[in-house]
Parts: structure tokens; C-alpha cells; sequence
RNA sequence: GGAGGGAUAGCGAAGUGGUCAAACGCGGCAGACUGUAAAUCUGUUCCUUCGGGUUCCAUGGUUCAAAUCCAUGUCUCCCCA
């Protein structure tokens, strides 16, 4: 058995992972492409090692923040987390945001060793270019030809050899379980603005130190309460506009994680009960319960 | 008290007689996703039984035709007192 508790951002799968894991005797699994790194911590509400309550986690801040990582690499080291889990006859338990780093090690997605990829080859290239490139490879394929960014890698893989497999994919592993927790949009958005409110005096002392060293990597980049603060700190923003936009952006961000899980994979949906949040866990072990039982 | 400016879809903001249900941005909603995924990208957003219907502060007017011109009123901003 394999469970994985999904969400938007700040429903409350952290809790929630921690009590099914003292229920079955599980050992957690991050699957937050940004938790994975170290001194992430505050911004991605990482949980604390009090509320691990002695649960094994794995996949939590492994990597630096000048440390490249991808789903290739999430894909591996996950892979290798259940087998190990398994041998101890424990459950593995996802936890965490990023759908496609889930997908991609549940589901049978094929990833190969690649050489350095070629980006800036064909940075100065528009997208009809790189649409006449990828046409003349002849590989039937269907893609986005709006996304810049995917036009460059789907291209690179061309080049490299790459012909399409399968287009859909499927569970690679028997008894997992998906586990949705949701709420009224309303509410969440209101949590959302909320928490962020919480952190954001921390936030700014764990984020000083890579401004003053001036660390612009990936995970800083792209994390949401991280990139926004840089200007922030060179003084081009106030920080009510910089608060406000990293509301914006965590907001906009749960709405593209429920497309995922919506559409992306199977997932059995919970409306979280905040004011009785062993309802909601009790509920879910019903769920699985009987789903065990029907086997 | 006197002089000017402005009122446009949820918000911001173009439009200044017909090609306007009204650009664009934001927000909302929906979607895509094979190595940046907290990323990147797309669609949609007055109502509709999809025939059409009702809009650009209000009322009246000019005109074949008004968001656009005129009059009055209301509200707002701002300058001088």
C-alpha cells in the first residue's frame, strides 16, 4: 500500500500526513519541489521537527540552494524511498504539492540520461523557427507551439533521439491510494492570505541572507515568498505590494494544483473539517478501510 | 464662493458620431503539462432558451445612427479663495 496526500497549497496535508502515518505505521515522503531544498523553510511552511512527532520524513531539505535538481532526479531517489520503506514493512506516504513530481514516480513515466541540454542554441529563435524545426523531425507528435520553454526542450529531445512512447500512462504500483483534501475555494483563499500574513516577518530573515549574498538560483527564482522579496529588499517595492503579490501568486498556484489533481491523476477528495480535523482523518480511513476490504 | 477635470463591464483603463458588447491590463473561472513544475503556457469572463436581449452616472434632446454631440441634474477629483 502507497498513499499520497494531495491538495492545494495550505489545506493542511502536513497535518493530515503526520496522523495517517502514526495510523499505519508510515514513513513520509516530501513531494514538494520546493521543501526540497535546505534553508527553504519558513516560506514553504515546512514542517517543524516537533510536528514530525519521531515520523521518518524523506525527501526534505536534501539539496542546497545552488544545487540542481529536477524531476528526473525526484523520480530516482523516490523510486528508492518505497523500496526501502517497503523492506522495512512500513507505508510510504507522499506528501505534498507538486503533482507532476507524483506522477512521475507512481505513474509509468520514462525518463532517460541526457547530456547537458542546449538552451541557448535556440534562445534567439522565435516560436514559428522552432515550430519549423520540430516539424521537419517528422515525429507525428502533438504539442503546445505557444510554450517557448517547451518548444526549446521538446526540440533538444528531438535532437537527441527522443520518439515519442506512450501518451498516457498509468499506476506503477498496486494499492495506491490518492487522497485529495479540499475546501470551499473561499476558504482556502482566506487561509491562504492568512498564513502568509503569519510568516512573513520570519520569511524576510530567512530570505535576507541569500539577498545579501546575492544567490539568485532556481529555487529562489521561482519559490513563491522568495523571488518576490528580492526586490523588496533592493528597495523597488514596497512590502505591502510584495505581501500582496505573494498572496497573489500562492492563490493562483492552488488553483493550478486542483487542475492537476482534477485532471492529472485519480484523486479521492476530502472537504477538510478545520474545526474537527479527526472527522476529516477518520473519514479517510473509512475510505481506505473499504477499499482494502473490497480486494 | 469662483475656475477646471472626471464618471465606461468585478476593478484599473482605452475609446471621443457608424467597422463598439466596447481595446488592453488585473482579478475570477476553466484548461494544458514527458527533465525550470511554487515553473511555463492556453482559453474564457454583461444576460441569453444562442434567434437575440440589455449596456458605457441619470433624465431629456440633436441625428438615419450616440459610450462618443447638446442641456439639465447627481456624484466625484482638483485648483484659486
Amino acid at each position: 500500500m502507497i498513499l499520497a496526500i494531495v491538495g492545494p497549497t495550505g489545506v493542511g496535508k502536513t497535518k493530515a500526513s503526520v496522523e495517517l502515518a502514526k495510523i499505519y505505521n508510515g514513513e513520509i515522503i516530501n513531494a514538494d519541489s520546493m521543501q526540497i531544498y535546505k534553508g527553504l523553510d519558513i516560506g514553504t511552511a515546512k514542517i517543524t521537527k516537533e510536528e514530525m512527532e519521531h515520523i521518518p520524513h524523506h525527501l526534505l531539505s536534501i539539496k542546497e540552494v545552488t544545487e540542481n535538481y529536477t524531476v528526473f532526479d525526484y523520480q530516482k531517489e523516490a523510486r528508492s524511498c518505497i523500496e526501502e520503506i517497503k523492506k522495512r514493512k512500513k507505508i510510504p506516504i507522499f506528501v505534498g504539492g507538486t503533482g507532476y513530481y507524483l506522477k512521475s514516480v507512481l505513474y509509468d513515466y520514462k525518463f532517460e540520461e541526457e547530456e547537458e541540454e542546449n538552451i541557448e542554441k535556440y534562445e534567439s529563435l522565435t516560436k514559428e523557427e522552432l515550430v519549423n524545426k520540430i516539424e521537419s523531425f517528422e515525429s507525428g507528435i502533438t504539442y503546445d507551439n505557444k510554450n517557448r520553454k517547451r518548444l526549446i526542450r521538446l526540440l533538444n529531445k528531438l535532437e537527441a533521439g527522443w520518439t515519442p512512447e506512450n501518451q498516457d500512462f498509468h499506476l506503477l504500483y498496486e494499492d495506491v491510494y490518492l487522497i485529495g483534501l479540499t475546501t470551499e475555494r473561499e476558504t482556502l483563499y482566506q487561509k491562504i492570505n492568512e498564513r502568509f500574513d503569519k510568516m512573513i516577518i520570519p520569511l524576510i530573515d530567512e530570505v535576507k541572507p541569500f539577498y545579501l549574498q546575492n544567490l539568485k538560483t532556481k529555487p529562489l527564482m521561482t519559490g513563491i515568498g522568495y523571488k518576490e522579496l528580492y526586490p523588496f529588499f533592493e528597495n523597488k517595492k514596497t512590502l505591502v505590494s510584495v505581501v500582496e503579490e505573494c498572496k497573489q501568486n500562492s492563490r493562483n498556484y492552488a488553483k493550478r494544483q486542483y487542475t492537476w489533481f482534477q485532471n492529472q491523476m485519480n484523486v479521492a477528495w476530502f472537504q477538510v473539517d478545520y474545526n474537527h480535523f479527526e472527522n476529516t482523518i477518520k473519514e479517510i480511513v473509512e475510505y481506505i478501510e473499504k477499499k482494502e476490504n473490497e480486494k
